[in-house]
DNA sequence: AATGCTTACAACCGCAACGTG
DNA sequence: CCACGTTGCGGTTGTAAGCAT
């Protein structure tokens, strides 16, 4: 309040950017860096604000940017990390190398969201819609999934804090090293740019929490209550190495479906799970409850779900093959712990939701933890 | 060909955090 | 500690392109 709004000025320039306007932001920001945004429009002859020619350079302009079509692998980063940070796009955006947070929030909000609605997935808590069909008792499930979600969730800010600070850390420290050995020619480039892919480091963090505090929980005392999402994760996190557990049929490295294919479905339906490279503790348990429970095509043919076949559930979860899997009333199950009756419906509903749920996110952390420690991707 | 609808994405807006004097 | 300016972030909107009727 009292702020004066930088945009409403008369005179200045609003929506989309021209050609020439472009030329000149470049040819400024390559010249000078950006310094102060507020003064830069005026330096650089440009009727903008400062703040719509440093959203046009962030989002557009810079240099490391990469445009075009997300790679399957960037979208099973993304959902995993939704999965984990929930709509921290500059956080998620650090995990993706040259996409910014605004590119990927649109590419949620347009693909990704959509998708798992339609698969009957929520795609804020990334879990089943339809829980309540799941176990006959909703009262508790309520309670339980409240619970265990505030378990979750101050777990996970926890984790955040203490990784945000020190990941700043670690960015300062690079910044200043990448400062010390060369001047830098765009002195905008923000200190997520320079830094590591890895400089969110959410699993180790994830498991330095939950690692500690949680170890009479972890050690399998029989105790099936909503334990810590992450409570059967290793926390030394280094026997997993899934590299290329998902390839793309006569795909190329950057998985991009640049092949002269387009549309979603044709790149989506060339997920092939490489079942070769997989490794009973990469994808340990991944027996999710939402995952599991639509592959209703399962080799099994009753819903029960192999334990470890995530990869595999996961791939037909995103392509959304089958119209009949897609309804939320035979979901539910394919643990392997609690199979489902013919008709779908778990026969162990005191403990299918909390398996389920313990499942889902251990999954998650999972794959998060075995992307991280592969090489880069792009 | 015209019209309306949907989709995709660039850009805007406002808030909050951060930095500085 | 406070006030103010700057920057970053996430939600939302506007609009062009594509598609269906």
């Amino acid at each position: 309040m009292g702020r004066s709004p930088c945009c409403d000025k008369v005179g200045l320039k609003k929506g989309p950017w021209t050609p020439e306007e472009d030329q000149k932001l470049l040819a400024y920001i390559e010249e000078h860096g950006h310094g102060s945004w507020r003064a830069l429009p005026t330096k650089a002859g440009l009727q903008r604000c400062g703040k719509s020619c440093r959203l046009r350079w962030t989002n557009y302009l810079r240099p490391d940017i990469k445009r075009g079509k997300f790679s399957l692998q960037e979208e099973q980063t993304i959902i995993q990390l939704h999965a984990l940070l929930g709509n921290r796009w500059s956080a998620i955006a650090t995990h993706l190398p040259k996409r910014t947070d605004n590119e990927i929030k649109n590419y949620w909000n347009t693909h990704l969201k959509k998708r798992l609605t339609k698969m009957g997935i929520d795609p804020v808590s990334h879990k089943p819609k339809n829980e309540t069909l799941l176990c006959n008792d909703g009262q508790s499930k309520s309670v339980a999934n409240l619970s265990h979600m505030a378990q979750w969730e101050s777990a996970r800010l926890e984790a955040e804090a203490r990784l945000a600070k020190q990941s700043k850390l670690r960015c300062t420290s690079l910044v200043e090293k990448q400062m010390g050995s060369t001047e830098s020619s765009s002195t905008g480039t923000p200190a997520k740019v320079l830094a590591p892919n890895r400089c969110l480091d959410i699993l180790n963090a994830w498991n330095r929490v939950w690692g500690t505090k949680h170890n009479d929980v972890s050690e399998g005392n029989g105790n099936e209550d909503l334990q810590s999402p992450t409570s059967t994760l290793s926390t030394t996190g280094n026997e997993e190495s899934s590299t290329n557990l998902i390839e793309l049929v006569g795909g190329n490295s950057s998985g991009s479906c640049d092949n002269g294919t387009t549309g979603d479905q044709e790149c989506e339906e060339e997920w092939e799970y490489k079942d070769e490279n997989r490794t009973e503790s990469s994808i340990h348990g991944f027996n999710g409850i939402s995952l599991a429970s639509i592959d209703n095509n399962n080799k099994n043919g009753n819903g029960h779900m192999p334990s470890g076949n995530f990869l595999e559930s996961f791939t037909d979860l995103l392509l959304s093959k089958s119209g009949t899997s897609n309804n939320p009333n035979t979901q539910g199950g394919g643990n392997s712990n609690t199979p489902l009756e013919p008709n779908g419906v778990n026969n162990n509903n005191n403990t299918c939701y909390e398996e389920n749920n313990k499942n889902y996110w251990n999954n998650i952390l999972n794959l998060v933890n075995s992307s991280l420690q592969d090489p880069p991707l792009f």
